[in-house]
DNA sequence: TTGACGACCATACTTTGTACGGGTAACTTC
DNA sequence: GAAGTTACCCGTACAAAGTATGGTCGTCAA
């Protein structure tokens, strides 16, 4: 709105306003060029493409997931700070996750975000296919219990058990269970599965 | 190609081998309609919209997670069975992953999955807010493991460790575990992890 | 003054979903 | 069997969105 001096780093902070307001299918370039006040060719100048920008917003992501990680600790303290900060940044920005799931693998922050992750493994003990099991496990539950949280914000919470009470009968089980089923931020949920995995390759370093 | 007649079930199909060949974005009404010999407005007599057509490869495909979960055993194996049935079909179809987790809260057969598992859930003694963490969980662990191999489909497997490889020095641990990174289909990687969430649900039921 | 460059933009082309209004053949009804 | 109805398929056209191409305008160095 206001008419500042068009950046790179204005583009991805309104951007991502954007997305975490109406999600990613709202962010067009003539939807963001407004936002900034500027005509859709001028994001042209500062990026070569919309592509660039989802991924200048994914670095962005990733950097925040890597603030405080130098924080003293056992190994295992350590990764589960790692996939905490990750999460964290998952909760506060959870229709920008397709950018933050590609910026790990994809960006410079991303890339550091893992290679920390990889060093702390190493360290520990784990050998190479060790450390590899360890990230797709844990990786995987970070990835997925945020694209739950993400299709639960997508799927209006009642709409399932709303739905399923129209045919009551055919669903008693669902109905019963009713809104925990809709309802993903539950306190320390995440954290408690992060700790049960994390426990188990731990034992299995120390058995090895 | 062949000209047969065009009905639901074969635009289903057909659009189904689109995305598993090419991708969720190659999939658009022209490239189906010509994959069925068609006009592309043709497909319009038999579903109302694009998305609908989503839905029926997501119902369909939900179909298949459904099929043989009636095996007797005790309630941990029959919800290992539900998990890994669904993540079957995942692998069977990596690139029709986002439809399928819209499908389990959508479709049919999804909900009719949802049951079963909630059914289960309950009957082995969980309450609500147990089956709801347990759903949650696992779920988010099934789906993340999903989400994960699509995104190492997307990114062919040497272009981490291979652009890494270009700025040496920077990522060694990264570069020493390798190609672990990106490969996902570690035998029994996923029944591992399941396993030991699973577990962990088993032994808190019994405790309370 | 002049020319070069940086920041912004007008126009237009392409791709994709789909609204709208047919058209033809099979089938129903009297 | 004539007339209407329906099922199935299609031609045309428009809107939304990414972006190629080629400006325009102000600032600043020489």
């Amino acid at each position: 709105m206001a008419r500042e001096t068009l950046t790179p780093a204005r583009i991805v902070a309104l951007a991502l306003e954007i997305v975490d307001r109406e999600g990613l299918d709202a962010l067009n370039m003539r939807r963001l060029a407004a936002q900034a006040g500027v005509k859709p060719m001028s994001l042209y100048h500062h990026f070569p493409s919309k592509d660039a920008i989802l991924d200048a917003i994914g670095e962005d992501l990733a950097a925040k997931a890597l603030s405080d990680t130098d924080k003293a600790g056992g190994w295992e303290e350590r990764v589960r700070v790692l996939f905490s900060e990750l999460y964290g940044v998952v909760r506060l920005h959870p229709r920008a996750l397709p950018l933050i799931s590609r910026a790990v693998v994809r960006t410079p922050s991303g890339r550091r975000w893992m290679e920390e992750l990889m060093r702390t493994l190493l360290e520990a003990g784990f050998d190479p296919a060790g450390a590899g099991a360890v990230y797709h496990t844990l990786g995987a539950y970070t990835l997925g219990m945020g694209y739950a949280g993400l299709l639960s914000l997508e799927t209006p919470l009642g709409s399932i058990t709303g739905d399923v009470a129209l045919n009551r009968g055919d669903f008693p089980a669902i109905l019963r269970v009713g809104s925990g089923l809709a309802v993903w931020d539950h306190a320390g949920e995440f954290e408690t599965g992060l700790d049960v995995l994390l426990r188990h390759f731990a034992v299995g370093l120390d058995g090895a």
